[in-house]
DNA sequence: CTGTTAGCGCGTTCAA
DNA sequence: TTGAACGCGCTAACAG
């Protein structure tokens, strides 16, 4: 310890905390003592001891899928403007690791946990809840503990596209959705519905393909949906749809990769946004999210908790954009 | 403490950390206690004692850069297998931001840094370094400072680039480069130089716009390699050129949104690969990085510097792939 | 203005 | 098989 270079424990803290109370004098050979040592404060120790972490933890499907990439982005500029550091982990979908992750940042104490759930319930963070943990679910809402959700406005993003559509004369829009298992994909097959049914169109079931995206899965019921191929029932009567909405990025990139091969054109709308969309010919329609509004909401729903703890669970709907480029006149 | 159910307080860390020699009745009441307190061990505490972290700190130009994105989950994916979390956090290419950082990073101690470095000196991490923290840089070498280095081979990168296009015909190839400040950038535009005159093509100076890509930047360099607008000089006898490479992402993609205005067909490469660009038309032929085996080999170093603290500075080269999708013929 | 004491939650050492 | 004491590096609460 630098306290070697002439004065006693304490002082060192002071100075290393800018604490005022500290003759000129010693303070210059602190100072001098501190940098011909190079010492640095341990902040690991300071923790265990003031209780304030200094560190936030985040866990989401996958840091390199650009939508989370694009809020731990935002997360951690706000968190650095407090003086926080961010811990990040991804659960690749797996409820198992989910836990492992999230358990793992807990036992560093952050202040506070932005998780974008997977497992079906995360009760296995009740005893940290109970300590004061305070928990933000980001994308899915979280079930079995108390936590503040922040969503995108899916309802609205699909509404928003079926209008458009409609509004450029298509009347029979498919709908490749992923599994009923994750929630935003509920929501907005759900809007999907009710979006027809607002503009007067008898919602057609045989339109809509709800399965975890497979190449091969997509490529069958794009064929069904165009009309292509072997047609097991259904549409043989009402024709190919004239439009389609992809409920998710993974199932945009897919369609448009096959698309080409397939003779018709058809309008299409993605939701989320993919770099380079706006180069494509035509240009993809896309709902995009506002990952930076997730972030940027997150942390201050942490930030008013912070100041009252006892708040109850909050949920804050970020509104999504349709950008037009013209893949759905 | 759940010293409170029964036994004491040593007792209870043997049972936590699976030690021998612990009675069976006194392990049940333990485990039973342990449950109902919802007892989670402290990793803080844990490390101030024992000394390692299983933290690792990863420092980044942008965590939502895709390409850092994806070198940050292959190092999260081996860190998790190790038992490890990762902290990130992003420079945004601000020497003193990188600084903040990595110094707050280093303040918890963490087993090691990955670092992709901006700053031209890294020596302020020097009494780190000193006390033993293993650092990997990574995209660009540290100075000041002995770390490990892994980089992307762009020199064999850009040599594939020009000899693709040369073998179907072109020679006058234009080179869009970033700002000489940065240490990629000047690597790639010395491989060339090289690599034309591999081939036998007296360089020409004029084809080589060096520079931060702006969008009014760049519509300037393009008018002049492709021989619209006012020709400053020295283009005027050779006539434009028939093919571009673009040497990092920024510039390719602010490239590729104003081509479609320029009447000629122009070959293109870009160094690193885009997401969607197998869709645009032509598919854009691309020099990748592998990202995940900069990841892998950035952890790989450190698991034998843990090994052996005493290696001396080594660097590993990752190579890079010629993805041709038809843009560059 | 400066120093002393105590203890954050844990692991290590040694004794019971 | 179990426990008491000590210290990791630091800060809070008091002295001097």
């Amino acid at each position: 310890m630098a306290a070697q270079a002439g004065v006693a424990l304490k002082t060192v803290s002071r100075v290393v905390n800018g604490e005022p109370g500290v003759g000129p004098g010693t303070l210059a050979r602190v100072e001098q003592a501190i940098i011909e040592l190079g010492y640095r404060r341990n902040e690991s120790a300071r923790q265990l001891r003031s209780g304030r972490a200094g560190t936030l933890a985040m866990v989401v499907r996958d840091i390199a899928d650009p939508f989370f990439a694009a809020i731990g982005r935002a997360v951690e500029m706000t968190a650095h403007r407090d003086g926080q550091v961010v811990m990040i982990g991804s659960t690749h979908e797996d409820p198992k690791r989910e836990r492992e992750v999230a358990l793992a940042f807990c036992a560093r104490r952050p202040d506070a946990l932005i998780l974008a759930p997977i497992a079906d319930s995360q009760d296995y963070l009740h005893p940290e809840v109970e300590a004061g943990l305070p928990v933000v679910a980001i994308d899915r809402p979280a079930h079995g503990i108390l936590a503040d959700t922040v969503l995108s406005d899916n309802v609205g993003g699909i509404r928003a596209a079926v209008a458009h559509l409609v509004s450029h004369g298509h009347r029979r829009i498919g709908y490749l959705g992923d599994d009923q298992m994750v929630y935003t994909a509920r929501e907005r097959v759900v809007a999907y519905r009710a979006a027809l049914a607002e503009h007067g169109i008898a919602g057609d079931e045989a339109l809509v393909r709800l399965a975890a995206p497979t190449p091969e899965g997509i490529a069958h019921s794009l064929g069904d949906l165009l009309g292509l191929g072997p047609v097991p029932g259904g549409l043989a009567g009402a024709g190919p749809v004239t439009a389609l909405i992809t409920a998710n990025n993974r199932i945009t990139a897919e369609v448009l990769r096959q698309l080409p091969n397939l003779p018709r054109r058809t309008a299409l709308i993605g939701f989320d946004d993919l770099e380079l969309a706006d180069l494509l010919v035509p240009g993809l329609t896309v709902i995009a999210q506002d990952a930076e509004g997730i972030g940027r909401a997150a942390m201050e729903l942490l930030d008013t908790r912070l100041t009252d703890p006892r708040l109850p669970a909050r949920e804050v709907r970020i509104p999504t954009t349709l950008i037009i480029r013209g893949s759905a006149e």
